[in-house]
Formats: structure tokens, C-alpha cells, sequence
DNA sequence: AAAGTAAGTGGAAACGTTTCCATTGGGAGG
DNA sequence: CCTCCCAATGGAAACGTTTCCACTTACTTT
């Protein structure tokens, strides 16, 4: 059974015209009952199946949807897509997925071949919002799209966390449990605007609570010499007792790099990320973070899409302080009053001790790390 | 600039035929300089391109892959798919994305929708190999096509991990380290023939060692309230010294669970997981696991379906027994040899892990659980 | 100078649909 | 019995490409 069967053949198969076959199979039209039990015959014995691109020309519509994201291995991405998936396949659309590993060039080839393949939408996260030449192709085309995870610039659309007031919460955290002097875990700080956002709105939230400034740690990779680093950075900041980290993997990483520095999360060391990835709450201790909803980020971006195409009314966006939410957990835990003011030493057990007595509250000895 | 222009847009702006403008284009057959210059000025002002929707029907290929995958918020898929992505991308193919969310159902539905949008190639884990309407459907059109994790049936290419072999290293390893009562988390273990390959291969194993056959605890979902049915397990079985979960997931549950009831990961209790996923590495203890390369696989099986695609030799399946490799961690832990036989509470090794000192040696006693 | 060749070019068919339009036939209304 | 209308149908155009083929032109070769 060589090629894949036409409307052709069935209509020389039912012996009839192609148009009536197609206003059958369609239910689009009228027909007699006689043909259609003729065609119907007919394509079950061909196995016959509409051609997609056939119909893609005639209608000008592809039914398949373009999705572009920096990687998947970050199960934030991950899930945002498989969000996005289920509406579209419930739409009756089909994802084309492209993975642009940080890469604007990538990106911009990517859109250019989305657009090739005439997507009817384009939900998609850039690197850079207001320098994405394939972002305006997209524009340039009107193509029907939405971002994702980008702050959107001046009258476009985006579902995303609102990372500023996110990292601002975190602070107040940090302040409500008495969280003065903290840092700041930064992970590809300079390759990511998400990180420099939550930066920005963790200080900004510190200065105004007139909390100490955060000490700024600065990560390239998430390799296993992170311990050094850590290391380092809490002798140079010896009164910090909350690190926020930029994503849960940069939290996780720092627990166990504490935890290797006989450092105890959270008695010494309270720690907070943000993302709310499954695994935060699977581990001991469990991850205080900002939990988000990246499921429902990706469906509501799909929504909006879809509402652009059929021309229904697109779904609100949700308020920006409902985009995300402090998900309490074991990494941190407040601080006793008494040494907020001035993180001094107060009693220790000799620092030399490795035991880790739950119950006793001790201060970690910054010195001697 | 109300549509996209068209060949025939530019053809007329350039004032000549379509066949000079494709020609010119695509560097096939001859033109004059002077048309050339002619027809890119006419490109660059039409802000011209390809659409590949006709160039598909015309050619009768699509340069688009299917994907068809059970969840990428399983990391382990979300790794494959992106492994198999980037190939795909390199040879210049688009990969439309489905989850199926473990349904048979859906699996149909998405593969008779690829197969309707003429993609050139699916790359697919399957429910149930033997038992697979659409991969029937693949079959019977002749559409190349390459199985991942998927046990290989008959004369099928699948790129996979060897859950046999790999559950049978693990026995090994338990053997190896005196533990001789185990057990066996299978998640979801009616609905994953992965998961019973691994219980078999795990069983067989010990049968062969001469250990304990395995308990079964088995596992619908991953919900918070695995604590007591780890506790009733461990009550039932109280010989019981090592887990083997069948994903790295279960395996984290069970270090939560066993924290919870105060048994320590690995002095009481060995646990061993599979897949490998990164956070195994980020998390104290670190988990033992069945380390596998997906991405490896997802490329492989890629490279699988671009050669039947261009008739060029495809690439060797890598040895059964390297589609793993144990990967030691502190969620695992010799037994002492005295207490191998009857797991009787011992006196234990001291750990030259500072931070276990707490764990005062002691064995956990089932019957105060 | 005639003939042959090669390069350059455009027309048109083909790919698989949908849909407009024209044609047919039959039944109802006058 | 003649008209009119409507249901049923098929032919053909259109969607945007590529490619075969035929045609012109200009140049080389005898």
C-alpha cells in the first residue's frame, strides 16, 4: 500500500466528485444517503485520511502553535509548557516546541522557521524583551502571540510571575522573622533579567524595611564548587542568617553547601528560594520558597492565544500580587530576638563540634568557618 | 502589508516567471546576474518568504518530527525530548511536541495527528508497546519511527534503558553491601511496564544472590501521605534494611517519610533510586541511583529516524549494559557484616561524616514505629 | 554560413484540499 | 402541463510551491 491514499481516489472509489466527498466527510453541505454510505465505504477501505498540508493551503490556517523557551530542563518551563499543551490539544492545535538554550540567535532562527511554517500563534519567553528581533517578525507579521515569563514591555501581553513584588515578599519574610542582614544567591545573574528582577525588588523591599542591604552572591553555574563560594561569601558577610536564592536550585545547592560547612539549615542558616519546584517540598529539611503556578501560566497564555485567533474574549490576566505565594518550609525558621539587632555571638558551642542538636538554637561562629 | 507576499508577488515585482524566482532562491538551475539582482531586491522589499506549507505539499515533506512522550514534568522525559530537540534542530527539522499524560486514548489521538500532518518521522514512548494502536497505525504507513524507553519488541529499534539489567545491578549492589532484606517502591505499577521490568530484574537478582525476594510496596501517587504507608510496610517487613524505589522521586519520598518517622537515611535504612536526576546530587544524603543519560537516548533515537529518513547507516545501539551505571551516594550505606544475617541492632561503623555523629547508632526498632 | 549547443527563461502541471458555481433532476405549486 | 425551486452533484479554481519541458537567444564549432 505505497502512497497514502487521496480524497481522489475515494471519490473514484465512490464514483463521485471530489467535492462531494469532501461536503461528506465534512458533514458540510448536503449529500444522499446512498453516497454518503458509498464514500464512507470507500474510505474505510482506503484507510483514508485528510492530508493536513492539503488543507493547510487551501484554508491558510495550520491549526499548530509555535512554542519557544529557553530549556525545558527547568522543570518551570517544563510544566508552563505542558500547560500550554493541554489547551492547545484540547483546542485541537498542535505544539511545535523549540528549546533555545539561552541563545538569542537560536531564538531568532527559531521564530523565523515558526513563522515559515505559518503557526496560527506563537507563545513563546525571550531573553531579552526589548531587543527580540524574532519577537518582531512576530509583531511585523501580526501573528497572534504571547509571552511568557517576560515583564511585558508598553501594551503587550504576558503571563508572568511578578518577580519584583515576589522578591519583595521575600524580604518581608526575611524582616517578619527577624532576618536582617541577608544575602543574595544569584544565578546567572547576568543572563537573566528574572534574577536581576528579584534582585532588585529583594533589595529595594530591604531598604525600605531598613534592613541591611543584601550582600550580592553572584553564580555562573550550578556545579559542585559552589561549597568555596559559599564559604567565602559568609566570611566576608559573617552577620548574614538568610540567603534568598534566585530559583529553588540555587536554594537547594546552598543547603547542601551549608551543610558541608557544618553549617545547619535553618538553626544557622535560613534559606529561601523561589520557584516552588516539586522537589522543594520532598526534601528535609523542606524548601521555603515562592511557589508558582507555571501550569496555569502556560494555560492562561494558550487562552489568550486562542481568544486572539477565534476573536472571543481573552482571559484576564491574574492580579500581579496572585501570580505567586510564600510557601512556608524547614529552611527557615525565625530568628530569636536577641540577636537581630546585631547578629553578635551570643552562646556557642565550640565550633569545632560537629553535632548538630536540633534543639539548641546556636549561632554558627563566622570566623572559624 | 495586509498578507504575506507570495512567489508570484515577487515574480511579478521582479518581472519574470515563478520558475526564476524558485530558481534564484534555492541556487537551483541557471539564472542572469542581472535577474538575480532583481529578484533579491524584490525579496528584500516584499520582505518575502518561503511559505513551507506549499513547499511541503508540492514536495511532500514536512521537515517536521513528531514527538509523542508520556509528561515532560518528568524530568527524565523533559531531558530526552530536549536531547532529541536539538538534533532534530541541527538537521534543520521542527519537532511537534505531544504529552499524553500516560492515556492510551490520547497516544492514539496524537499519533493519528501527526500522521495527518505528514510529519517525516515520530519519535515516541509508548504505553504499552505490544498493545498500541498508534503504533500500529505508524507501522502500517511505513513512516520511520524510533521507540524510546520502551523495551524493543521483535525487530523494533527502541532507545532505552535496560530496566532489567539495571534492577539486577542494583541487587548487586545491595548484595555487595550486606543487604540482604529489601524492598521494592514500584510507583504506579500497574500503569508503567518500566516499573515491573524493574521489580522483575530486581527479584530475579536476588533470587540469584540468594537473598530475600523483595517486598512489593507499591505506590498509585506521590501524595504527602506516603509516611504511613511506609510505616505499615516497614512494620510488616521489619527485617528490612534497603529500598529500591523505582524512580528517583519514590526514592526521595521515602528519605522524607523515613525522616519523618525518625528512621535515619542510611544508618537505618538504604535507599536506591532510578534515573539520575539532578536534584539526587543536590540533596543531603545524596541518593544512590541508577544513573541514565536521556538526553543521550532522546539524540540517539533521533539520529535513529534522520538516517531512515536519508538512508544513511543509523547509529548503533548503545550496549545494554551502558544505558546505566551505578551512581553511589549517602542514601546508601554498607550493613555491618554482623548484622547482616538476622539484621539485628549492632554497633555501627562511625561515620566520617561529621554530620551523622547524631545519628546515635542505633537500629531502628520496627516495633516502636 | 549553417548547424549545433548551452544558458536563460517562462508556462504549466502537480501536490491535496475547499468552495464557488453551474448543471441536473425531481417534486411541488400554479 | 408548465414553471419554479431546491436538493444533489461534479467541474474547476485557488492556495504556494517545485520542476518538467519548451522556447528563445547567443555563442561556439565545423
Amino acid at each position: 500500500m505505497g502512497q497514502a491514499a487521496t480524497i481522489k481516489d475515494v471519490a473514484q472509489r465512490a464514483g463521485c466528485g471530489v467535492a462531494t466527498v469532501s461536503r461528506v466527510l465534512n458533514s458540510t453541505g448536503p449529500a444522499s444517503e446512498k453516497m454518503r454510505k458509498k464514500v464512507f465505504a470507500a474510505v474505510k477501505e482506503l484507510d483514508f485520511h485528510f492530508s493536513e498540508v492539503g488543507r493547510s493551503l487551501q484554508s491558510s490556517t495550520t491549526r499548530t502553535i509555535g512554542c519557544v523557551v529557553p530549556s525545558i530542563e527547568n522543570p518551570v518551563y517544563a510544566d508552563a509548557v505542558q500547560g500550554a499543551q493541554e489547551v492547545f490539544l484540547d483546542a485541537g492545535y498542535q505544539m511545535l516546541l523549540v528549546c533555545t538554550n539561552y541563545n538569542a540567535e537560536m531564538e531568532t532562527h527559531a521564530i523565523r522557521t515558526l513563522i515559515a511554517k505559518q503557526v496560527d500563534g506563537i507563545i513563546l519567553t525571550v531573553g531579552d524583551v526589548h531587543n527580540s528581533e524574532g519577537l518582531n517578525l512576530i509583531r511585523s507579521r501580526q501573528i497572534p502571540y504571547s509571552l511568557m515569563y517576560n515583564t511585558a514591555p508598553e501594551g503587550q501581553i504576558s503571563w508572568a510571575v511578578d518577580d519584583h513584588a515576589a522578591a519583595a515578599r521575600v524580604a518581608d519574610v526575611f524582616y517578619e522573622n527577624n532576618h536582617i542582614h541577608t544575602g543574595f544567591l544569584g544565578l546567572n545573574f547576568f543572563n537573566s533579567d528574572r534574577s536581576r528582577q528579584r534582585f532588585e525588588g529583594f533589595s529595594e523591599r530591604c531598604a525600605y524595611r531598613q534592613m541591611a542591604l543584601p550582600a550580592l552572591l553572584e553564580v555562573h553555574e550550578d556545579g559542585n564548587d559552589f561549597t568555596p563560594h559559599l564559604s567565602t561569601f559568609l566570611k566576608q558577610h559573617p552577620k548574614i542568617t538568610g540567603i534568598f536564592a534566585s530559583n529553588d536550585y540555587g536554594a537547594l545547592a546552598a543547603i547542601r553547601s551549608a551543610h558541608q560547612l557544618s553549617i545547619d539549615v535553618p538553626h544557622d542558616l535560613s534559606i529561601i528560594g523561589f520557584d516552588g519546584i516539586k522537589v522543594g517540598q520532598m526534601i528535609e529539611p523542606t524548601l521555603a520558597t515562592i511557589a508558582t503556578a507555571p501550569r496555569a501560566l502556560g494555560a492562561g497564555a494558550s487562552q489568550t492565544i486562542l481568544s486572539m485567533i477565534d476573536g472571543t474574549k481573552p482571559p484576564d490576566l491574574p492580579r500581579k500580587d496572585q501570580t505567586f505565594s510564600f510557601r512556608a518550609g524547614g529552611s527557615l525558621m525565625p530568628l530569636s530576638a536577641e540577636s537581630k539587632d546585631d547578629g553578635k555571638v551570643t552562646a556557642f558551642p565550640p565550633s569545632n563540634d560537629p553535632t548538630h542538636k536540633k534543639a539548641k538554637s546556636k549561632r554558627r561562629d563566622h570566623n572559624e568557618i
